[in-house]
DNA sequence: TCGATATATTGAAGAGCGTCGATACGAAAA
DNA sequence: TTTTCGTATCGACGCTCTTCAATATATCGA
């Protein structure tokens, strides 16, 4: 860990006039940590309702065990796009809306090439 | 190959309020395209300028092997980020607009979340 | 046709990743 | 305090990925 902190505080657009090693290095973190179905159903399902979901949730809809799916949660609020809440024994995780809206920003390109 | 043909013909936005596995893994296999930061800066190159660029102007930006470069190349081509032109000898590569709008709307979940 | 050049493919080495069972940690209840 | 239960971590396995040198393929010029 360590390194990028959270990937989403200091990655750039892809369409950034100037990209610099460590720039690139952020932006492709902030996007492997949905190169994989697994997350890009979490961060679905969490995205979908309203409310933050419970870890325990999710274990059946994803078909994976309770390690797995612990795995997938720290490395999506490792990059800042899930926010963890502790309640009682219970892990609680919801979208995090900076790091939703950078994701937005950095996946536009619109500006630069249309 | 084969399998999901390009990528940014199925794949599903993360704020689908419905998301079968085949599209969430034709969303983690876009996103996994730009998982790579040699691959970001490709992006970034081709998108930076306005014209088709050639692959013998990549290797030297990125420090890499012009196999290597060529690998990459391939991956964002097959998932349909860039559209590849034989020019003579030499081959050019430019955004796909289609691939990059569709980009821009699979990450964005503001009209989801927030 | 032949040689030169640009790109793609192959094969291999090394690192990284997803997955799970087993286990450790932590919080609530008995 | 002890037990119970939800979650995180560890260790290991197999698969994928990144990278490069070597080679193949393709195109142009002589």
């Amino acid at each position: 860990m360590a390194a990028v902190e959270t990937a989403t505080e200091c990655c750039a657009p892809l369409g950034a006039l100037t990209l610099d090693e460590d720039e690139a290095l952020a932006t492709a973190e902030l996007f492997r940590a949905l190169g994989d179905p697994a997350r890009v159903r979490i961060v679905n399902l969490v995205a979908t309702r309203g409310e933050p979901v419970c870890a325990c949730e999710l274990y059946e809809p994803l078909a994976l065990s309770q390690p797995t799916v612990s795995h997938h949660l720290k490395k999506l609020t490792d990059v800042g796009l899930l926010d963890r809440e502790q309640r009682g024994k219970w892990a609680y995780f919801s979208l995090n809306r900076d790091a939703v809206w950078k994701l937005a920003a950095v996946a536009d390109l619109n500006g630069v090439c249309c």
